[in-house]
DNA sequence: TGACGAGGCTAACGCTGTTAGCTACCCTGG
DNA sequence: CCAGGGTAGCTAACAGCGTTAGCCTCGTCA
């Protein structure tokens, strides 16, 4: 391992060839058609069954976007650990930002049905959700500083996504204030 | 008007009573059982109607949320010119965060509802949005701040009423730690 | 008095997630 | 070699959702 190397994700559960699938076509049809569009009958449609086959491999709905779900920290925590591999303390808050912002923006849907609700934490692969935050710790070096640098973050994307500032707002500049903001500051 | 008033929102659009009763029940039914609850014919059974009957005095279920909408942004808009009028740079930043914390944690379901989705702009009372986040630049005196400090806001409040924070965190450090960060910085 | 809009009603449509029950295949034990 | 059982598909159906069509009964006003 490489001084340059960031900890692997915990290990994914494993799924049938089925049922990795269906995940991977409700993943698509989410991000294609919109999160009306990820029905369980279309989601057969998709897969060549019908809606009903797929609680075969699925207890649910839900599950399937659990599955999901866990796809998407993944991506998100791998992406976040290899901005802040290596940085220093100041770039490492910049790029770390950079980093979860083009993550989130490239996958709209899929980022905010893993934000927008609450989590089935028992359910979920252990040490997962730890391990996609653990970035902004190493960015920041203090835990409170690294949740509130997580809340401005999330705040941004799902305000950008939602279309929620004024349409002629210079985002850029805004994301580069907050950045600035947690840089030149020391925990409280 | 007295120096330490603040701003009246604009005029909200005028309900009638049967209208102004639905909005009411549908604003009881989405804070005491969830969002789940409210459906339109769970909210003909408060009101004492039929559901079709709704559609005499709205649209459909999305115009009776937009007016739920509406009224939870003249409550905080309101609550967030209180906290700010009057206050110096240094305090108006904290309290803005604590008026904007406990408003949200006072009706997390009907918070949710006004922020957790896009806002169809034209249906909306003209000025509105612009009035609620005024306190924000109030508060900062420069509008990238006032976006930043806004979205810090909005994801510390989401992300503590959907507990994704680690159930044992000290949330009131994270907010005094985001407040320290955008009182200590000047604009970029 | 007659017309008409406002506001209620029932019935129904198409959609949703989900369950029950049936069937066909394959693998394994006797 | 055959019986049993699990796996994974199917159709039919249910309750609940938002919504629409069409009807009826008031009150108001020309």
């Amino acid at each position: 391992m490489s001084a340059a190397s960031h900890p692997a994700p915990p290990p994914a559960t494993v799924r049938s060839p089925r049922a990795a699938q269906v995940v991977e076509a409700a993943r698509q049809l989410l991000e294609s058609k919109g999160p009306d569009a990820l029905t369980m009958r279309r989601l057969g449609d998709v897969v060549g069954i019908r809606a009903p086959s797929i609680y075969k491999h699925f207890p649910g709905k839900p599950a399937v976007e659990l599955a999901m779900i866990e796809d998407a920290m993944v991506e998100l925590g791998t992406a976040l650990h290899r901005a802040v591999v290596g940085a220093t303390r100041g770039e490492a808050v910049a790029a770390l930002l950079v980093a979860y912002r083009a993550t989130a923006v490239a996958h709209p849907n899929l980022y905010r049905l893993a934000t927008s609700a609450g989590l089935p934490r028992q359910d979920m692969a252990e040490g997962l959700e730890d391990w996609a935050g653990e970035p902004f710790y190493l960015a920041t070096g203090d835990p409170h500083q690294a949740q509130a640098l997580w809340a401005f973050a999330h705040g941004m994307v799902i305000l950008e996504l939602d279309h929620r500032f004024l349409p002629d707002s210079d985002l850029d500049r805004t994301w580069a204030a907050g950045a600035a903001a947690f840089v030149t500051t020391v925990p409280v």
